[in-house]
DNA sequence: CTACTTATGGACCAATCGGTCCTTATTTAT
DNA sequence: ATAAATAAGGACCGATTGGTCCATAAGTAG
């Protein structure tokens, strides 16, 4: 039933290749030829099984964001608990701080500076990635309510958004130049505005 | 004393009009033609007045930065509390939230998040920018502290760096198509947390 | 008026951009 | 064996990129 000549390449890996292109420079700076030798295929290769670069990095940005979320959840559920959990995420947010390795950040914050206002599609991709993650939030937020760990008073979405914003400040921090020993302080203060009461009786 | 034929331009105005196309799009997406469009000026007027793009980009960064620096001086001292200065200024960074306009939001944050990795000319201009700001910041939490409206438990070094990183964050939720509605509440919980006691007692 | 200095306009450049297309290679179905 | 279908290599495309260079214009100093 299947015809033709098979392909050469595994079309995961090369979907992998160019996110993690993509994801360490961006789209535009991110050239055809730049593509060709990460993903290693031709041209025909890649304009045939995955249409042009805008396509590309579209399906580039799902595939980065969908791995992140299912990695993000099942770290959840392992978790000892929530605050661990947030604890966890923040460090290894920070951890990327000032390594001599690149500092990619995370895909999604990277891009929605990059195109988010130019690119109606992009932003779309962007704003799907961004509700699914701070879904996982959410989930971890009301697991911290219902322990009575995290103050009950504030609305959940008010606390998830803060999240989002918190974690993004974050990764632009450390795009800036700023070191782990800057950043520590900042994620605690963080940490104890989700969990206030703690702050408070300190 | 001063020989040859006058330029037909305003340095400072073409300057102006350069750094609101870089900060408008970006260095990557701005491209040369855009430039001598925005600026109004010829091919040649341009290299022999400012040299290269990057020499201009690099240039543009830094009045942008020093502009925005003395303007936030002259808020701080003329509101009457630091604490209203701080609100201010948080309202005034998510005003552009959802604007049919472009949300450009802020040239430096823009700037790291596109090109700090990459070059190391922009990352030092950008490091600048942001300890200049940084500054401002320290002003204001000094005067807060002084006021003992601001908890003096926790070094002034780390709640500036909390700043820093709140306003890059909620930056880059705008980008990413955040509104008014979600951030208000954040920007609450930010304030809050800077006037923790307050947050404690209410 | 002449010499000198700077500004401007635009021709020109090689390199690169994203993208198409045609030929050839390799497979499966009949 | 042959036809159908897909993959791969690479020539080729016009447009655009950032940047240089040169001839001409427009001033000032003597």
């Amino acid at each position: 039933m299947t015809y033709g000549r098979p392909k050469e390449f595994d079309v995961d890996r090369a979907l992998e290749a160019a996110t993690q292109q993509f994801w360490a420079v961006g789209y535009e700076a991110t050239s055809l030829q730049d593509l060709l030798k990460a993903m290693n295929l031709s041209k025909s290769s890649l304009y045939q099984t995955f249409g042009k670069k805008y396509d590309l990095f579209i399906r580039c940005l799902e595939h980065y964001q969908q791995s992140m979320v299912n990695e993000l959840n099942t770290q959840l559920t392992n978790s000892i608990s929530p605050k661990q959990f947030l604890s966890d995420f923040l460090e290894g947010v920070i951890s990327e701080a000032k390594t001599n390795a690149t500092r990619k950040g995370c895909f999604l914050v990277n891009t929605a500076n990059e195109l988010c206002q130019r690119d109606a599609g992009v932003a779309e991709a962007v704003s799907c990635g961004t509700r699914n993650l701070a879904e996982v939030f959410h989930r971890a937020i009301e697991q911290g309510k219902n322990q009575k760990k995290i103050n009950t008073n504030m609305p959940t979405e008010s606390l998830v958004d803060y999240l989002m914003t918190s974690v993004s400040g974050l990764r632009t921090m450390i795009k800036a130049g700023a070191d782990r020993d800057t950043l520590n302080p900042v994620i605690n203060i963080i940490m104890k505005t989700l969990y206030i009461n703690e702050a408070a009786y300190q």
